[in-house]
RNA sequence: GCCCCCAUCGUCUAGAGGCCCAGGACGUCGGAUUCUCAGUCCGAAAACAGGGGUUCAAAUCCCCUUGGGGGUACCA
């Protein structure tokens, strides 16, 4: 049987982290065994613009290059492929659970479930509905239609079984359908619901194997028994930890970021956000936190560091392998090597894939990730001219594995801005001190008669100038840092030099002393 | 309340009865390299939730306890 693997995100926005995840672990087992992979789209509740929430859930599957075999834009043998235009496909299935008297029409009050609800709890038993619309003779029912009662579909759960199945990844699990209440399958307005619609085209799409997050383990029972009513296979299912808070065992959830920023390594995160999106003209309405897939994108990771990182949340190749390529992944993944306890995202942890992914990338694909924040920060121009192009590549180059995710670049901004800001305290710890105004005083004139202004050439004529004074080469590399970028980190000084260029470098030493001389 | 799931270093995990006084990775801490930062290289500290069984032998199997989590919708 060929694997099909489906993802049904709701059109809500951004792309959740956690649903990659498991979107996925879809993807690679359909990938591993040669199969498809679908998107579905869950939009049932309707409402909402659906392009617009939409478009950025497929942009973040296209962003790490998670192709789907059908579905929106694509198309496919099984469409349509939005739940909104399936509507005939659940009246059917439904009118037919209804024909054979596996499902039934209520009309019970929300009031008179309530009331059943509240005995249960009374009595500290599970709730299951009574169904008393099933003692409605046929003219009692008519009547009750007459009255422009809109009843509910109720699927009738067969109480008596005990339902098994053999998850892939739980093993096999029990449920006593005794306990179970009759699901709502279509609403009064006649749009089906989750439980419902996600069988009905699990079904019509020949899903072999359901992967999806543990939260819906208890739903499974309830769709293996509408698979069974409805004579269709029944696909594997193999419920995956859900992705965990930081520093917790809860579920990742959007609605409680505020609490995430206390922890210590989100909230480096958070931070990251803060100086890098207004940078690039981004404000951070709209989800840009690292909870969404989109945050990652426009930091400026790579979707190679973040497969790597999700395809570990919960599983594991072996127990040495962590830097894994793609189709390292896909030709071992395995639904047998994911665990069953809830992991978290570690961001650390992620950046170390990321390092690693960063340090594999050509020159020319370094520079090209870079160049959008250069242009985007108004560092060069929009499109950059041929001789911006060149400073970018030799800054990319200088910086080296500095830049560990695209939007580091921009720590660079020295080289491209002719105002810098300095670094106070660097500056009052490298330049104001002992003798070294004076020395920068000498020496300035000394770099202006260079005859030739590229890096090794300074470096020699700073090594000159230090044996004459007599003075350790680290007194000047540090003031000469300090005042020609004001920054007291970034690549060799004497690069640096270079790529400032001579009168720029003249200018801003002349700049920091007289903001040292003045104190 | 009821149902279901889970439990190894701070974190992600390896481990499916002896190979484990528990292995790897990230992080942390030391040290080396160096003009800073980053990187790289060495090294260290760091875990089987608790209690009962089963067995010659248990992190691994069973039971209980504790703890964590998910579900319990005309949400998905």
């Amino acid at each position: 049987m060929t694997v099909r693997t489906r993802f049904a995100p709701s059109p809500t926005g951004y792309m959740h982290i956690g649903g990659m995840r498991t979107a996925l672990f879809n993807w690679l087992w359909a990938r591993r065994n040669g199969g498809q992979f679908i998107l579905r789209i869950d939009d049932t509740d309707q409402a909402r613009n659906l392009d617009t929430a939409l478009a950025p859930i497929l942009s973040a599957f296209r962003w790490l290059g998670l192709n789907w075999d059908e579905g929106p834009e694509v198309g496919g043998p099984c469409g349509p492929y939005f739940q909104s235009q399936r509507n005939e496909f659940y009246r059917t299935a439904a009118e037919k659970l209804l024909a054979e008297g596996k499902a039934y029409k209520c009309f019970e009050t929300t009031e008179q479930i309530q009331a059943d609800r509240t005995a249960a709890e009374r009595e500290q038993r599970q709730y299951v509905n009574i169904r008393r619309s099933l003692e409605l003779t046929a003219a009692q029912i008519a009547d009750l239609e007459a009255q422009g009662r809109e009843p509910v579909i109720r699927f009738l759960v067969p109480r008596d079984q005990k339902v098994v199945f053999d998850d892939a990844v739980r093993g096999v699990v029990e449920f006593d359908a005794g306990l179970i209440s009759d699901p709502v399958i279509v609403r009064a307005n006649g749009m089906p619901l989750y439980n419902f619609a996600t069988v009905v085209d699990d079904a019509a799409f020949r899903i072999s194997d359901v992967i999806r997050a543990e939260e819906h383990l208890s739903n499974t029972p309830i769709q293996f028994l509408l698979h069974e009513a409805l004579g269709s296979t029944i696909p594997r299912f193999a419920h995956i930890p859900y992705v965990a808070a930081p520093g917790s065992k809860e579920k990742l959830s959007k609605r409680k970021l505020e609490a995430y920023r206390k922890n210590p390594q989100f909230k480096r995160m958070f931070e990251r956000a803060e100086a890098v999106f207004p940078r690039i003209g981004l404000d951070r309405e709209g989800g840009l936190d690292p909870v969404m897939v989109e945050y990652y994108e426009k930091i400026g990771y790579l979707p190679d560091a973040v497969v790597n990182a999700l395809s570990r949340i919960g599983w594991s190749l072996d127990d040495k392998t962590e830097i894994m390529s793609r189709e390292t992944i896909v030709s071992n993944f395995s639904l047998d090597r994911v665990v069953k306890k809830p992991a978290g995202l570690d961001p650390d942890k992620l950046d170390s894939f990321q390092t690693h992914w960063m340090g594999q990338l050509s020159p020319a694909d370094k520079l090209a990730g870079s160049l959008p924040y250069l242009t985007a920060a108004g560092l060069i121009s929009d499109p950059p001219s041929d001789r911006e192009r060149e400073l970018a590549g030799k800054v990319v180059a200088a910086m080296g594995d500095r830049i560990k995710v695209f939007s580091d670049v921009l720590d660079a901004d020295y080289f491209f801005q002719d105002q810098i800001q300095y670094d106070e305290k660097a500056l009052q710890k490298r330049v104001a001190r002992d003798d070294v105004p004076r020395l920068l005083r000498i020496f300035a004139p000394r770099l202006e008669a260079l005859e030739a202004w590229h890096a090794a050439a300074i470096e020699a004529e700073l090594h000159r100038f230090c044996e004459d004074q007599g003075i350790a080469n680290g007194l000047m590399i540090h003031a000469l840092r300090i005042s020609t970028t004001g920054s007291a980190a970034g690549p060799g000084v004497f690069d640096c030099l270079e790529l400032v260029g001579r009168d720029r470098c003249l200018a801003r030493i002349e700049a920091a002393l007289r903001l040292v001389e003045r104190d």
